[in-house]
DNA sequence: ATCCAGGCTCCTG
DNA sequence: CAGGAGCATGGA
């Protein structure tokens, strides 16, 4: 095993404990670990099982990550895509000062932004992660979703061992499609979302869709671009974009969480069709993902908070 | 039990 | 072209 380590200054301010504090909440977030010294995880780069870590030092206003990476053959080259996977993921190189200054404008969004100052979006840690996790969460409870991207990483993805400790590595497409849709119907994927994936799997292992060449379309022609496969509609699309390659200024109206947060707090508590969602949103353009992000944020945070509850870990004052 | 879930496709009228 | 049924499965 061979180490090599770095630091990134982010733009500043930057509050690294809400991005973990988001992580540890969030149902996609399997691979990640996350404890007091900061964030784990294995990424694959060049084809190669990576153990990446970032710790913060300093305060929000003075934030300093330590990144160190870990694998059999780490150089310069694997450090500086571990570097730049983590500032696609934190977001660490966008100034988050016009997104601060547009919330002020709204009296509701910046209300919730109040108590997260320095707080900006986490995307998922690979775009085709992203890609898999979305049609995974297609029209099921969250819960479900959840149990059902354990279970296929279970089935397809490989260990990588370091320290004494185990870290799962998302499955790539192949191992996927080998893993076939029987296999997944067994796994209590519906027969819809075990061709979606396959479908999706195959377009991404033969380059039909290409997460590099997607990043420097326009909103329009990426969203096409994704939506002409089977499986992969107007929802995903957007989530992908968003979550997984970063575009900045995307609203998944279709998303019925928003829709319902939103409708809480500019509808008097009434669901927000996707229509109204899409209308609202304008006001937050070009920060339209950073502020689905806050919202999707509260969603589950109350949600969280909600199983807390019920499993009986937070007792009733 | 009953309704619904971080949708999508396909089929009506 | 808007609207709705059907899908397939588990959570609350």
């Amino acid at each position: 095993m061979q180490k090599k380590q770095t630091e990134i200054i982010p733009a500043q301010p930057y509050a690294f404990g809400q991005a973990l504090a988001y992580i540890r909440t969030s149902p996609s977030s399997i691979l990640e670990k996350i404890d007091d010294h900061g964030y784990h995880r294995v990424f694959t780069f060049t084809d190669q099982p990576v153990l990446v870590q970032m710790n913060h030092e300093g305060s929000i206003d003075n934030a300093r990550l330590k990144v160190e990476v870990i694998g059999d053959h780490v150089d310069a080259a694997i450090l500086n895509q571990a570097v730049d996977t983590l500032k696609r993921i934190f977001c660490l190189t966008v100034d988050p000062e016009p997104f601060h200054l547009l919330t002020v404008k709204d009296p509701i969004l910046g209300g919730q932004m109040s108590s997260y100052r320095g707080l900006r979006p986490v995307l998922i840690g690979d775009p085709f992660e992203a890609l898999v996790w979305a049609i995974i969460g297609q029209q099921i409870n969250i819960t479900f979703a959840k149990k059902l991207k354990l279970k296929l990483q279970g089935l397809c993805g490989d260990t990588f061992h370091f320290n004494g400790k185990s870290y799962p590595v998302f499955p790539k497409p192949e191992q996927i499609i080998a893993l076939g849709e029987e296999k997944l119907r067994e796994n209590q994927f519906s027969r819809q979302k075990a061709q979606y994936l396959i479908t999706a799997s195959r377009a991404v292992a033969s380059g039909d869709i290409d997460f590099e060449a997607l990043t420097h379309m326009s909103y329009d022609k990426a969203c096409q671009s994704l939506m002409q496969f089977k499986g992969l509609g107007r929802w995903t699309a957007e989530y992908v974009l968003m979550r997984g390659l970063g575009f900045q200024d995307i609203i998944p109206a279709g998303d019925l969480g928003l829709q319902d947060i939103i409708g809480q707090f500019y509808k008097h508590g009434k669901r927000a069709t996707e229509d109204e969602v899409r209308q609202i949103a304008k006001a937050w353009s070009p920060w339209r993902s950073w502020a689905a992000f806050v919202w999707w944020l509260q969603l589950q945070l109350a949600h969280f908070v909600e199983q807390k509850h019920r499993s009986g870990v937070i007792s009733d004052e």
